[in-house]
DNA sequence: ATGGTCGTCCAACGA
């Protein structure tokens, strides 16, 4: 089973790149973030007919969320099933739970947060602590779970090009990196650091300043996965290759593969 | 030379 996540910044501007990966990669579940989509928008039949069943959860113009999947999706659930956080970002459309072939499905948009000791900041911290919430409401850490997407949090000092030079910004601020260590805590593993240890290893860039070509960039989408589901984990990787090209998003999907479950004895 | 780009939709604003 691969299992990706990807930040395409608008589907409807990306989804020609969206649909050529599909052919080309064929995930079973893919999460989305930012389709930047209301659900009447979303492109349900080009999504059908590239082999994948699409549930989306949006409000039009920013953030929207969506689960592609091509082995089934069942019991959907927008937004936060426990206590939403506090402030604006509990209603914005930045999470998403399904379940797919047996597996709980949660595909995150974190709030970006804006700047350290701003008010879109404390929101951000809120909104994470209740993303522990939302999982205690929705599953259990001996399920099969999957929680995927971005984060906008660069979990240690390997995750960003220059610690220095991210330092006193978002993404890398420890109140942050405390709040991620929570969900991961919940019982999660991030599958990309059970395979590597390198520091290095991105999966966005700014379009700026030829930032990707420079290698300078951020890890912030995550796959994180239950035990029982990390147990299967054959692979995983960053497709560098999605974010080059004509029109590409500033984030990279991440895909990972898991092996069959073993027949019961 | 101290910025540099996208997306939303036409004016800034968010990332």
């Amino acid at each position: 089973m691969r299992i990706a996540t990807w930040n395409v910044n608008s589907l409807k501007a990306r989804w020609p790149r969206v649909e050529a990966w599909l052919g080309q990669v064929a995930p079973d579940v893919l999460c989305v973030q930012e389709t930047k989509l209301a659900d009447d928008a979303f492109p349900a039949l080009s999504v059908a007919a590239a082999g994948y069943e699409g549930v989306h959860h949006g409000q039009g113009r920013w953030n929207g969320v969506a689960v592609l999947s091509r082995v089934g999706v069942d019991d959907v659930r927008h937004g936060f099933a426990g206590p939403p956080p506090q402030g604006a970002s509990a209603s914005e459309a930045r999470l998403l739970t399904v379940r797919c072939d047996g597996v709980v499905v949660v595909t995150v948009y974190a709030p970006n947060g804006r700047a350290v000791g701003h008010e879109q900041y404390y929101e951000k911290l809120a909104w994470l602590k209740a993303l522990v919430d939302h999982l205690d409401a929705v599953a259990t850490p001996g399920d099969e779970v999957v929680v995927c997407g971005d984060f906008n949090v660069a979990p240690d000092d390997r995750d960003v090009w220059d610690p220095a030079a991210c330092h006193g910004g978002t993404h890398v601020s420890p109140a942050e990196r405390e709040a991620y260590q929570r969900i991961v805590d919940w019982g999660l593993v991030d599958v990309l650091r059970a395979r590597f240890d390198d520091a290095g290893i991105y999966s966005w860039w700014d379009y700026r300043a030829g930032a990707f070509h420079r290698h300078l960039g951020m890890r912030i989408d995550l796959v994180l996965a239950s035990t029982p589901l990390a147990s299967r984990l054959e692979w995983v990787l960053v497709d560098r290759n999605a974010r080059k090209g004509q029109a590409p998003s500033d984030h990279a999907p991440v895909m990972a593969g898991f092996a069959p479950r073993s027949p019961a004895p």
